[in-house]
DNA sequence: GCTAGTTTCAAACAAACGTTTGAACTCCTT
DNA sequence: AAGGAGTTCAAACGTTTGTTTGAAACTAGC
């Protein structure tokens, strides 16, 4: 009846193996992905895992801590090497500023070797990243926004010697419009067919995504000032 | 100890009056924006209503339907009153294209009425619609993506004409980081914080907001097209 | 003023939730 | 081989969830 005991170890020294730990984190960041954090039951996580349901509560105390070690093990390696990235170009163009499209990059270069590195995880990380940028839940917010702190400082100060001209509250909204639209599109994958119904092959292909993407921030992010009230006078004329 | 019963009806008349329906509408509204759809419980929208618990059931079927309701109620003619726009700005510029900016105004003043006609209930409708947008629940994204197929199909043969130059894949994806950029902008007001630090005071208002996010996505419509493989190359050489 | 239809109410329903418990089991050290 | 820390397990904990129920209250029409 035992489970054939003789059977000392298969693979006894593979660090790699699939331990129950991490066992959970995967199943979890496909879960959370694919239903969002409410939605997703332990019992679900924990029996897509192939694994008891105490395991969860044992190795990560709750299902906020689960959810945040999600997160952290993939998004704290991905901001690391954005700002490492943005130093080597910055090294690179000696006391030239940076072009907006160079920083993007090192913005979205990351983010793509994330989602090609590892064959799944990659990819639905980035989904469950994009949306967990949306959810309402304060510990969410808290945590994403400590998380991103840097890198967004970091950028800021970039994108500042990219764009002198741009008065620095301009510039600020703009970067949130870079973040928002970025973490929409990478959130995207099935409102995505609501738009764009041509070559739903590629539909799945990141880069070619971001390689669309790219463009369209760089230039939204050198559009000229515009005059306040512009759109207020717009409103008017035609209410 | 009955309730006064010799005053017949202070506002007897008043056909707008809070009804049961509507109070269940206004705070779901409101509940559903703070802590998205399933986090927010029946009970707790029926005790901020003042009703029965059983009322929500009652009148709206389920909690699904009662979301949906929440959503139509002002989705439906806000999406109508773009259509309207479209075609009056059509109409005026007779056979001569509109600009970008044009037909982006037709998207967002109609927003902009919402946000400020009715005092709290737009601002709060607005950032429901912008988190139902990341919503991984399939009852909300089918929902969604039926309501906006015909208003985004009617924009998309706008701004087809406005930039003929531009492929129609191409424009596909760029409608699509315009609908992106737009709901996680209107959804924000606290991620916000994290890169806009600067004039608090203005956070709030949506006006503003909108006149900044205008300009951005006009210039990102407008992009020239990239090469196909820009972004690998600069893939290839960082790697 | 009674009746038929609509709405409200308190109470209960089964199901699912996150978390805890204490015993069984595994594996490494001594 | 024994012991002990680390891990897994089935079972149960107390809440909370969406939904249902049947009686009470209300609002008309005749």
């Amino acid at each position: 009846m035992s489970p054939t005991p003789q059977v000392k170890r298969l693979q006894p020294v593979d660090v790699s193996a699939q331990t129950t730990k991490t066992r959970i984190l995967d199943a979890a960041e496909e879960l959370f992905m694919e239903h969002g954090f409410e939605a997703t039951s332990l019992r679900l996580i924990t029996t897509a895992a192939g694994v008891n349901l105490a395991a969860a509560n044992y190795h990560f105390g709750s299902k906020e801590e689960l959810f945040q070690a999600v997160l952290t093990r993939r998004l704290d390696p991905m901001n690391r090497q954005r700002m490492d990235l943005l130093e080597t170009f910055e090294a690179a163009a000696g006391s030239k500023p940076l072009t907006c499209d160079k920083i993007l990059s090192a913005m979205f270069i990351p983010a793509l070797k994330l989602a090609r590195d590892k064959e799944t995880g990659g990819k639905n990380f980035l989904r469950l990243l994009g949306r967990a940028y949306a959810d309402p839940a304060p510990f969410i917010r808290d945590f994403l926004s400590q998380q991103y702190h840097d890198m967004i400082a970091r950028f800021r100060t970039a994108f500042a010697k990219a764009l002198p001209h741009l008065p620095k509250d301009e510039l600020s909204w703009r970067l949130h419009f870079v973040m928002g639209a970025l973490s929409y599109t990478l959130a995207g994958s099935d409102v995505l067919k609501m738009i764009a119904q041509y070559q739903p092959a590629e539909a799945d292909n990141d880069e070619l995504l971001l390689s669309r993407l790219a463009p369209f921030l760089a230039a939204g992010l050198m559009a000229p000032v515009t005059t306040s009230g512009s759109v207020h006078r717009m409103f008017q004329e035609s209410a």
